[in-house]
DNA sequence: AAACGAATGTTGAATTTTCAACAAATGTTT
DNA sequence: AAACATTTGTTGAAAATTCAACATTCGTTT
């Protein structure tokens, strides 16, 4: 992709970022954002085409930002290295996402997050347990549900427990699984 | 000035001068800049044609910003408040001042300060003295070769005393001359 | 209700940056 | 000395950004 293009849609991605923590979205305006990412104004309307879709863009990156980090840490997204990528991710990142999850549009950033990360746990599981087709999908959304829900505890709470602890506690609640599911090569 | 142009300037000239304190002039190449500022190498000789030049225009670039800074703040720059003034931007942009003034080409940029506040000095002298024609000369170098050399002092020292102090000291060595030549208004 | 300023989108022409490809110069290795 | 990789400048076409101008909508003021 065009150098210009990604320098751009950083600067825009980033004042709507602090924009956001400062003022909420709603007193959000379209000047504010060309104007403090020093920015002509057509320029923005050029690669979004509203706050509403700007919003959601930075949602949809920021999410494949936080799945990046971990695929590319490890084969599967459920081996330890993965874990302890996407807390040390979180950890560097953590105004973003705290400000993405906590949000009004809390929904939009959680079912983003939740979708793509269910999908990839439903490949792990339906690959690495051969046996009952049948509880499958339960296994799938207990388990991505139970992992999005530390994240958010996480994330609230602003990590009111190191990276190294979190996944450990990870891995000992997810043991009574981890023997058929979860891979432990480092 | 079109924007782009501003921020690809910066851009060039911020990681020129980081690169000049990681490496060294000589060690520097076009790539290096182009690299590192995200920036097409062909883009670089759109505004500098040379490793050379693009020093140059550096030296010049922050030898005006340091004079705007106090020209901006006071009608003259023997004002008081200009002195404060040079001191706090010279606080402020520490690493980039001692650099330029330290480096190989320390030449050139003592050279240009030194003309461009000379040639201020010069007015002023002009004006508020009406008498010795003769003497302008002796004093407009002997006070911008102290002042100058005030200012090496206290960067080649890392800033040995505070702002507060060094503006002081600056206006009681200044004392016999400041009935006639400096204006006290804050 | 009318007037008003501010924010919204849109448009077209001008300008800048990018990209890829090139030839030449420089410096290093074998 | 020859082969080699790196850096240097340059070029032209493609793409992106800027700017200024416009009509429209929205919320506020009078």
């Amino acid at each position: 992709m065009d150098r210009r293009i990604q320098k751009t849609r950083h600067s825009i991605m980033n004042t709507f970022i602090d924009l956001l923590a400062e003022k909420g979205f709603e007193k959000i305006t379209i000047n504010d954002i060309a104007e403090r990412a020093n920015i002509n104004r057509g320029t923005v309307y050029l690669h979004y085409v509203d706050k509403f879709d700007l919003l959601d863009k930075c949602i949809e990156t920021y999410v494949e930002l936080l799945l990046h980090h971990c695929a590319n840490s490890a084969d599967t997204i459920l081996s330890v290295s993965a874990f302890q990528s996407v807390f040390e991710y979180l950890e560097k990142n953590f105004t973003i996402y705290k400000l993405l999850l906590s949000y009004e549009g809390v929904g939009f950033f959680r079912n983003r997050l939740y979708a793509i990360i269910a999908q990839t746990v439903t490949e792990v599981v339906g690959i690495k347990s051969g046996n009952s087709a049948l509880s499958n999908d339960v296994t799938t959304h207990f388990l991505t549900s139970g992992f999005i829900g530390v994240l958010e505890w996480w994330i609230h709470n602003s990590m009111p427990c190191s990276v190294q602890e979190a996944v450990e506690q990870l891995l000992y609640v997810l043991e009574p699984y981890t023997k058929h599911l979860v891979s432990h090569q480092s």
